[in-house]
DNA sequence: TGCTCGTTTGCGTCATTGTGCAAGTATACG
DNA sequence: CGTATACTTGCACAATGACGCAAACGAGCA
């Protein structure tokens, strides 16, 4: 008899798990992006992010765009222009979620 | 005077962030691995886990390297198998501290 | 040595994605 | 109103990635 029918059961490991999320993180002006919004501690423009990538503004609006829409970010309109702003609670709970989940599976030789 | 000069400094926070592991996590079919994977707690050969997959074998193998390259999981081979293991403590470890980091640059309102 | 099984790799195809430029939208200001 | 500023979106194109099939590779076995 194997373990197979012994899996562990997280919650929803998963569903806790978005291609989404990730893939937003996967491109690295991306994660420039977020890095520098993090760094920044405040909500940042467009325009002002734009100074981390060496890319078209265009691009930058798209990448936060995808960031947002993976609910990395959190877009508010001032104005004319827009501030995106980090979803701190969400990335630390998700990415947490995550490794609690991993361990559990995994849970010897946690050296 | 802005806050920007005033950034925190987790340790090297861009890095902490590799594209190449959130890309291993961008593709349902590879989340499906390495859930597979981690829920039957043994290592598994990739006949095994194509199951959980309804693509052809050869892609499975193709998925395996990537998460295997982004440290995600562990090939040893035996006999004419090649079994796979989930890389616990390095996902867990690379997940909570970037946690770790988000929370350090968004301290306030953590509810 | 041949043969088989399990896995990997080469190749062609198709879909997705990152990019820049140009045009469009939204807001403020005169 | 019209104009300027800040951003988004449409479009075309190049690069990347996922996929299946077939061939190659590696380990065990007769």
């Amino acid at each position: 008899m194997t373990q197979t029918s012994k899996c562990c059961r997280p919650p929803a490991f998963a569903r806790l798990i978005e291609p989404r999320f990730f893939k937003a993180l996967s491109d690295p002006n991306r994660i420039a992006l977020l890095v520098r919004l993090a760094r920044c501690r405040r909500p940042c423009s467009v325009s002002e992010l734009n100074a981390c990538c060496p890319v078209d503004l265009s691009v930058v609006s798209r990448h936060l765009a995808v960031l947002r829409d993976a609910g990395l970010l959190e877009a508010r309109r001032r104005g004319k222009e827009v501030f995106y702003s980090v979803q701190c609670d969400r990335i630390v709970t998700t990415l947490r979620r995550i490794a609690d989940a991993v361990e559990a599976c995994c849970p010897r030789g946690r050296k």
